[in-house]
DNA sequence: CATGAATGAGACTTCATTCAT
DNA sequence: TATGAATGAAGTCTCATTCAT
């Protein structure tokens, strides 16, 4: 336990990590292999020990990073039964994910169109399938009464847009922690949706506005 | 005159599309000379009577295009003195700009890593001089008492990724018209601004709500 | 008479002066049809209404430098019965001639590879009855007891590389003007074919030392 | 031991060898990447594994030319005190040197405008020191009056060239062996600066002249 | 596991040349 | 004459990948 705690990375890891760097720093096509077998102490040939091919191994990143935040995000939503408070979950899973993880999220969304064939399909209906865990969310909020908005569409897509976008911009060292980045966002959503106060945390007689 | 709308583009122009599309498309690493010869109907080596280079080509895409948001933005800011109209107004044209030209959108937001030298600088500051008059705005709004947030850093930077957001998904064949859309935008940045209500906006009574 | 003398020079001659200098500096491989346009103060294409086609203007301005050269050897020799004499005179006129235009000589030098087919066979020709002039009056120097050598063979190159030689170097802006440099060059020449004094030239009594 | 006599030569020697006598045989610019690898026995893609770029690779030949030269001259005026033989030691070598070496002569000779850059620098400044050599012993020589010329600066670019002609027609297989021309040279070369004759090499009484 | 060497394919770009205007 | 536009061929170089060692 110990001992693999501080032991080095196992050489495909930092493959792993090099081809993370770089695909989200120069994209996927502007990342040559001996870059990426340079940064991973390698030489390309040696690469071909710890993967299959240059794409097999963005389409193993996309994955795996899809498939982590939806299991989050599917523990999250399964211990929230109240509607509004399982969004919030959502949100505040959601930013902490993407504030820990910039890389992955600027891989995930910026090189899809890099894959091709049955691994881009399968990383699109994994992204749908987190993405209709938000809109299922929205909705029994929305059936539920908690949520006032005018167009559910617009509001499921502006919200999603907006907490990505932490990845581009949230500064580990800056002034805000990002669990408090996180329950910042919190209440950006709650607004957005125009959400009814839930115990604890607005004053009685709070009226939700529709936007 | 009805002959000149449907001319053929010139030769120019049809390169100049042909790379707004690929480069979106595909990514500028991702797009090839040959590909982008073959959209514009041209042999690869004709292209280059048009274009200096493939980054030529990309840099002046992306200070066109900034430099038309931009200007658009002066002249929305100029035209409002109130700070929360003005808002709304830069809102209501970065989202029609943005559902009009969500092309142009990918390329600016996405390729600014492939540039290099001195072109990159120029973007970046074209980039920064936009997001400053949003920021400028904002904090005029809060100082003027109409916005409630707890955190403007956070705010502006919500909103903005937000409202961009409307090219990576907007379709104009879809239900909502885009200028409907931009209402409905603006009325999502009020309510993330805890905007108060201006008049004819909200009725009387309206308690803005921090957020 | 007058007008021609001042005006401007024919298009076509500015193509081969253009094309002199730069097969010169960069030699033929290394110039481009459109560097050559530049200089020449014309479009690419315009060039070829003046010329064939670039292998052509080579082929033709060696052949001119070659004939040129050959023709005033001739003359030069028609005019001088006696052998030392007449090596004098043409050591004199070769070193003028390639003090005075040092580009044509380091284009027949350097690129004669470049040309292909008969044209090559054609400037190779006339360098060799250029060449065989030299040969024709050393021997008969050799003959008539003017000249005294261990190796005419070896005399023959080592003094037409010699004489060459001024071409890479010569500066008419220099200390020394061209026929004063053309007089010592008869000098060395002299020393090098172990020459006889002639008349007015040498004292009397002055011993030929073969070398 | 015989065995590695025959041996393949290792690829980047192979490499080096087919570039000098292509860039003899067509120079630089007439020289293609494709013509490189066929006369190397690589694909183009290979040679790129043995040379960084092709101009790097015409400048690492010269370079190392020059140096080679160089070191010898210096270690041949090293070892003659005396300025007329360290003078004709210096043209012992360089016509040996050339005639064994012609190729490495055309390239370093012919490719110069070919460099760009700091390379370019370098390969002159060698050039320019080995020169220096030449110069210094012709000085030395004049000032103890060993040597009598009219024109020093003449005599040093006239031996130069005439010594350096050789590689351009030196044939191995002809009737004059490599070491008796070299002689031949330093008679001409006595011959040129007017030397005083020197023990053994000149009769008594042997009466300088000036050229 | 690791890597130097190799390579077919393709990258971007320039070549010399032609032709309609 | 002059030239902008066009192009097939070729330029140099890098690509991702394989394989013998």
């Amino acid at each position: 336990m110990r001992a693999a705690e501080t032991a080095p990375a196992p050489t495909a890891q930092r493959v792993r990590e090099a081809a993370l760097e770089l695909f989200a720093e120069r994209g996927y096509h502007g990342t040559g292999i001996r870059q990426l077998a340079e940064r991973a102490g390698l030489s390309s040939a040696s690469l071909y020990h710890h993967m299959g091919s240059k794409e097999e191994l963005l389409g193993a990143l996309m994955r795996e990073s899809l498939e982590r935040l939806l299991a989050e995000a599917q523990a999250v939503a399964a211990g929230e039964p109240d509607p509004g408070e399982r969004l919030c979950a959502l949100v505040r899973m959601h930013v902490r994910s993407h504030g820990e993880r910039p890389l992955e999220t600027r891989v995930v969304d910026g090189e899809v169109a890099a894959l091709t064939g049955p691994v881009r399909a399968e990383v699109v209906a994994l992204r749908d399938r987190y993405e209709a865990l938000w809109h299922a969310t929205i909705d029994a909020g929305l059936d539920a009464g908690q949520f006032h908005v005018t167009s559910p569409a617009l509001a499921r897509r502006a919200l999603l847009e907006m907490c990505s976008g932490v990845a581009r911009w949230f500064d580990p060292a800056g002034p805000t922690a990002l669990p408090d980045l996180a329950e910042q966002y919190v209440d950006l959503a709650r607004a957005l949706l125009g959400a009814t106060a839930t115990a604890g945390r607005r004053v009685d007689g709070d009226t939700p506005r529709p936007v």
